[in-house]
Parts: C-alpha cells; structure tokens; sequence
DNA sequence: ATTCATTGCGTTGATATGACACAATATAAA
DNA sequence: TTTATATTGTGTCATATCAACGCAATGAAT
C-alpha cells in the first residue's frame, strides 16, 4: 500500500467547511494575460494529478463581493498591485464541473471526497480576466502543488473542463475592447517604446499593422508621453521610449476612446 | 385575526423544495428594454407587499444552463419569441439581497419564512438585458400578483435592492454595444422607418444627432432594406419604410459593424 | 391653392485613414 | 575605422469618412 502525503490543512478545511465558509456552487476564475517576448501568454496552474492545466481560480467568502474574490486569487498568484481586472461573463453549462478532477487531489492524501460533499456539486464560475505586466510577476512564490506557467495563447492545449472556452471568450472580449479602451496600460513595463506597444496591439489583434500609422492613432489619443529617452542596446537605431500619462489614460478608461456619434 | 389568502402551490414549492430544485444563493435578473412613443421602457414587476418595482428574475434549474434560466424568464413575462439576449454582469455584493421582501411576500399567507430557508441566504445574480419589441408583448399575461409595466428609463424610482444599478449597467452597456453591434432590429417592428430608428437611437445615446448623416452612416452598414412603400398618415411627407436585411445583420451581429485597425 | 413641418437627396470643408518615401541612427560586419 | 544593414523618426499624398448645412419634394392641414 502506498504512503499517502498528510492532507495540509488548507485542503482539509476547504473540504470539510468549504459550504460554511463559501458561498455555494460559485467560483471566479481569472485569464491572466501577459505579454512576453512579443507573444500574449495567459497564467495558467497545472493540475498534476490529472495532468491538465488550469486558469487560477478560487471561490467566494460569504461577506465578499465577487470582485474582491477575484482580487484575491490574482493577488496569489502574482503578487501585483497594478492591474486591469475586468469581469466578463458567467459560464454555467450543467455539465461543466468535473468532479473526477477534485477526486483525484484528493485522493493523493487518500481521501474519497463524500458525493454529497458541496465540491462535487454543479459550479457556475465568473470569469474575469486581467492584464498585468509580465515583467513584475515572480512565479516562484505560487503554491507547490500547483506550478503555475505562462503559456502561450496560440499554444493552448489540455485545459480542463470549460477553461480553454474561458481563455477564448476572455480574448474576444479583449479583442473587442482593444477598438475603445486604453489596453496597454497594464501589459507593458512603465517605459516602453513604439515598436513594443505596437507588437502588443499586433499580438492582441493577429494582424500586422503599418508602423507609421500605428503611431499616428496612438500618439493622437493623447494618452501617451513621449521622453527624451531612447533604448539603446538593440541592434538598430534607438526607438523613444514612451510612458501612459495617468491622468488622461484614467480619462480615456472612463470616457472611450471612440465615443463617436 | 385578518383572513389570510391560501398559499399557491407555486410559491410553497419553491419556499419548502426551492433548495433542491434550483441552483443555491444563484438568480438571473432581466433587464426588458422595449421602445414606445420615442420613449426607451424596462419591463418592471409591481411587488405590491412592500411597494416596490423590480427587474423580472428568477433561479437556475440545477439541469439548466444560465442562458435557459434567463431565456424562460423572458417567455413567461413577455411570450415573445424573436428577442436580442445578451448576458452582461454578475452582481454580487454581500448585502444585495432583501430578506424582508421575501418576508414579505409570504407573510400574505401567514408564513413566515424560516431564518434557514435557502431565499433568505446571500444570493449573486447574473444580468441580461433584452431587446424586444414592444408591440409584440402584451402584458395582460402576466402574474396576478406581480402586474408588469413598462417604465420610461428616465422615470425609474422606488426599485428593490440593487436592480436600479442593473438596469443603469445594462443601459451602459448597451450604449457602448450600439457603437459596434446593430442594435434596432429587436426593438422596432419589422417594418419602420428612418425617423423612427433615428429617435431610437437618440434615445439611447440620450443625444440629438444629424437626420442627414444619420441615414447614410445607417445605410452605408449595409444591413437594411428599403420597401418602395411609405407610411402614410402623418401630418407630413410620407418617409420610406425599411426592414433589417437579415442575412447581412446576423453577419453584422458576429462581425460587428466596426471592426477598424 | 396655399401653408408648413418633415423627408429625400446633395454639397462642402475639415478630419481621419491607408499606403508609401526618405533620411537618421545604433550596432554589427568588413 | 569604415561600411553595411535593419530599424526608427518624420513626412507626403490620395482617398475615405465625418460634421455641418442647403434645398427641393411631399402629404396633410388650412
């Protein structure tokens, strides 16, 4: 017979007094997105006893509104102040849970989860998704049993129950909110040059953008300040760098950046 | 001692088995615009025990999906069948919810609900807001005890707990989705004409726009048809009437009417 | 027949957009 | 040190789009 891991204690509580503690048959469930090596990568944690990847999520307290519950699991998993977080939509097919999944965590510290346990029941779950400056994150603070990843949104594969539909949704949203928000903001390190912010909008979008133009509508908007300094270290001429100027670019998060009519 | 009316079964099944038949601390609120006289009108129930007006809603069966639960909402409030529904918040702060109108509600029939009872916990719900025609419902369908009516969204008062924020998020939303999704199709009768869809969306924009440039932006869309027909019996000149070109507004509807970059 | 508010259709100037040209420059190669 | 090369900064031009406005046509009321 196998030696079973002691159950933590974490894990023992959320069992057995998850239904006191949490509201019930809710979830939020975050699409993180980074953006590295000019590819747009979403945070996800690896179910190890399933083998299957997973967006970070978690459940609700019963005094918490589901924002902050949101806030909560991003704070875990990234350590971020700065953040775009912005919920979405609900997901609540009947058969979305996968209880096969909690059984088999659990099993690893030889644990049959009751059936009547509030785990196993039906979950509907509010995604979120956020945007968050990759260079900031230090993944090694993420939780041992669960090593959390970037991955690359055009290499999605193995995602657990609803979750990659998750991503996908998360991205059209994004994609839609890219023509009248300032995205970019939350993405990117403080300093950032043009060509950068254009690769963003270009990985965002899967389309290539003319270069001069790009500039033209950016710059136009208004929200950005121009310094004197350039990144120097690249092969070719130095590009400007640029930073968000906060008090417009908060502006333009409220008003649009459209608006016309 | 006041002659309390008897319990309809209705209502005594969902206090005593409401538990085991819906979804847990979970309901769909919906947000029915219609539009009459040049007026944008919220389909709002009358509950009449503590006199206040509230959004149309109701719970998720445990073997259906959120979409369903909203959708059979609409059906039993309005009985229309073509209807624009769209999913566009959830709303969960800890102290939403109003027990006493709960209370209130079977107090009528001399009950009072237990401190216990599933309707009185925290409940999180999910916002839609439909689009619908307006001459196509008739409200004398509705529940005796909830009489429904179309209030002008600019003459919203007296709403319980949080429905005049869901009502104010989902006009917001609408209005960010009028710049990108053709919206009108929903909310006019089939055959109308360019002032009418004018006025419709004057009034969602709640701003006065150009006839002229108005009717070419609409036209240029691409998405209507114009009937050699006008509608007569104005005290003026006869306008042309139009339809929505349905296989290129389903298009638009994915595509969206934007799309720039 | 005349009046009048409204509709259909058109014009103009300003602004935004898409496509492209050319000089400047930081590093790498020679 | 000089040259090559890819990249960036800035500008131009034709075209499309947009906001503002003009005017004739129309249908009912007078």
């Amino acid at each position: 017979m196998a030696i079973k891991a002691t159950i933590p204690l974490k894990q023992k509580t959320l069992l057995e007094k998850g239904d006191k503690l949490y509201q019930p048959g809710i979830s939020v469930d975050c699409a993180i997105f980074g953006f590295h090596e000019n590819a747009l990568k979403v945070l996800l944690v690896k179910i190890k006893q399933v083998d299957k990847w997973a967006l970070p999520g978690g459940f609700i307290y019963k005094n918490e509104t589901i924002e902050t519950a949101a806030y909560r699991v991003l704070q875990e998993r990234t350590g971020v102040a700065n953040i775009f977080l912005q919920q979405f939509n609900a997901f609540g097919e009947p058969d979305r849970s996968d209880t096969s999944i909690h059984q088999a965590r659990y099993l690893e510290y030889g644990i049959k989860i009751p059936k009547d346990n509030w785990l196993l029941q039906r979950f509907i779950t509010i995604g979120f998704y956020a945007l968050i400056d990759f260079t900031e994150v230090n993944l090694e603070d993420a939780d041992a049993n669960e090593g959390a990843e970037w991955i690359d949104i055009t290499r999605l594969s193995n995602l657990m129950m609803d979750h990659e539909n998750i991503v996908s949704k998360a991205l059209e949203v994004l994609r839609t909110q890219l023509a009248y928000l300032p995205i970019g903001r939350n993405l990117l390190p403080k300093k950032f040059t043009m060509p950068e912010l254009q690769k963003l909008y270009e990985t965002i979008l899967d389309q290539k953008l003319d270069r001069r133009n790009f500039q033209r509508k950016l710059i136009g908007f208004g929200i950005l300040n121009k310094l004197t300094e350039t990144r120097k270290g690249g092969a070719h001429k130095a590009p400007f760098l640029y930073t968000f100027n906060d008090k417009k670019y908060q502006k333009a998060l409220k008003e649009g950046l459209y608006g016309t009519w």
